[in-house]
DNA sequence: ACAAGCGGGACTACCCGTTGTT
DNA sequence: AACAACGGGTAGTCCCGCTTGT
């Protein structure tokens, strides 16, 4: 595959993405793709054998990239941060420093849109979706779980349960923030979480 | 309108809620709809002018139901809880209740779905989910203000983003719920959204 | 089904027979079978749900066709000839005299269409043209084989390949009087196997 | 031309072969015949200025294989049989013979094929067509003249439509043979036409 | 209140052929 | 001699919505 290759195939994925995120993967037509590019349908059947094909691979970038992205935030939480929990409150605050940086409204979660359009998407699709998740999950609960064996939390609760609560955060203020046009609720949202870890382990 | 009429429209209705909840609105065709219904195009074009009509019609109905849960449950809240916080705590209690009781896999929210396919909505049917976020974030704001006139929260926080992150933890959990394939993370996290507001006003 | 429906069927159905002898059943589009009438995509989705479903309702109706003739022919055969071989030598009589009345080309017979694109057919499809060949066959051996109890043919032949022979006469004569664009020849062929019947069992 | 250059093109005409007998030249397409090869798109269009071009290539190859093939056969029948009438009979035994040895089901002929799709081709490719038949009518009918010359048939026949005959009763028991997935009855066939010329012009 | 028939257009998938490169 | 990338068009399928007839 040569350089050009690749350009076109980024291309037709940024186009993609932006699309289903805006209105889903059931209404964005290829047509429909290919005219916010200067590509053709030869073009994109040459680079996909189908919309389902794309529909894969374009899952298959954005939990890649999501995943660098957690696991470079995750690396700089785990060298600023001196106990587990600090990391992982560094780590939430990288996130909330990014979504506080949005300039426009946040076009959504690509997972989350697929979520919600579950019944185009075969398993290996969905599978991608749920690594994702579990992913955060395992990363952030283990930090949690070491912080909870030399601090005991205010209230019980479990190391996974919290973790989801961040992610859950996430992905409902994303809602929020797309429906009330208010890219500002999302940051504000993730803070609120981090004040819950605040008063569960005592801050600092 | 006679009766078996007001059945056909709501029949409808409840068979394209499905679809569209598990494959979007884009996605799901009319003709898709009424091969889940005994009914034929004339039927649906005789209560719907256009698919549009109906996916107004629907968020409407959705929103309408969804008030109507709102406010028994806010009114039960009322009654049961002696003070505001209190008042709060139960219907946070309620939903809970009501997400532990799921047998299946939850549905999602049309909420939410809606959200992700903004591209393909009209203003009108917009607002009708705006207006929806903003009923609840003002019914539980305006009770988390008056809690917070008599008991300071132990951190500093609005009373609006309270109120948002009760709604954002359950959009949030939602979409967990659905990758994951497991009911129980929902009221899983509204519990824990309610250890946050005990953390912050002191339990009882 | 109304009276019109009916016979927008049928009119799909010509077009598709005429385009498909002449040029075959892979190469002829739907798009091209509707500019030979007045109607559009629409109509030939209701009236058939496939390209596939088009093809089996036409040999089906080709076959019927066929089988409706030849059931005539040899009701009138068997009616007209005092002895069993009489019976078959009028049958191949009427035959020989309809190809002769042909005033242009012959178009082909369809089973040898769907023959030589066996591979884009199914079994059902397929199952079709046997049993038009088979039918044939069992009706005119059932004659010839009377007819070798009473007279002892010349050469020691089975009355299935005499049957046959005679199919095969005329499908090849098909192929022959296409490709020499003579019409002609069907009836000649027709009357060579006319002459080996005499010779066989003596005529008379 | 090299040596790998030809065996490509013959490659390609191969497969070419295989799928048009199986479904037709307007069903196959060239990625279908080059998924069977090993070949892209750029070899295809070295060796073929479009798909036109390997039809006319395809048909002339193919009617060359069944020249030499009579051609051998004829020559060796004039060698063995003594008579003009006894060359026709070695010759169509010799036919007999070589499809009496099919292992599997008998793939069909080109040419029938091809008349049977006649409206995708062009009047160079038709004749090709017609000269092969042309061919076999012109060497056949030859040898019965010269019979006729010696011995009167038992009924009044031309030496045309007997030659006609027998090519006939081959391209139509290729038909039955296809479609009653039996490749005997051609070898079967082949015979009852010898009976035809022994009782016409008497055996031996 | 609903059914059948159909118009016209959109969508995915594929097809034929060209271009530039190796 | 062959390949990857691509252009532009067409194929089959389906979809939305209108009309006509109970």
């Amino acid at each position: 595959m040569t350089r050009t290759a690749t350009d076109t195939r980024e291309r037709i994925l940024d186009a993609a993405q932006g699309l289903i995120l805006a209105q889903g993967y059931g209404a964005t037509s290829i047509d429909d793709i290919l005219s916010h590019t200067d590509l053709t349908k030869g073009a994109f059947f040459h680079h996909f054998r189908s919309k389902k094909d794309l529909a894969t691979a374009l899952i298959e970038r954005y939990a890649a990239h999501d995943a660098e992205l957690f696991r470079a935030f995750l690396a700089r939480a785990d060298r600023l941060g001196r106990t587990p929990l600090q990391q992982v409150q560094v780590l939430l605050g990288l996130y909330e420093e990014e979504m506080a940086g949005l300039s426009g409204a946040h076009p959504g979660c690509l997972f989350a849109s697929y979520a919600y359009q579950a019944g185009l998407f075969d398993e290996v699709t969905k599978r991608v979706v749920r690594k994702a998740f579990l992913l955060w999950r395992e990363e952030v609960a283990a930090r949690l779980r070491r912080a909870m064996e030399t601090r005991k939390p205010a209230l019980p609760v479990s190391a996974e349960d919290l973790a989801d609560g961040a992610m859950a955060t996430m992905e409902g203020a994303f809602v929020l923030s797309m429906t009330l046009r208010d890219p500002s609720v999302i940051a504000r949202q993730i803070r609120q979480f981090r004040n819950y870890l605040d008063l569960l382990f005592g801050a600092g």
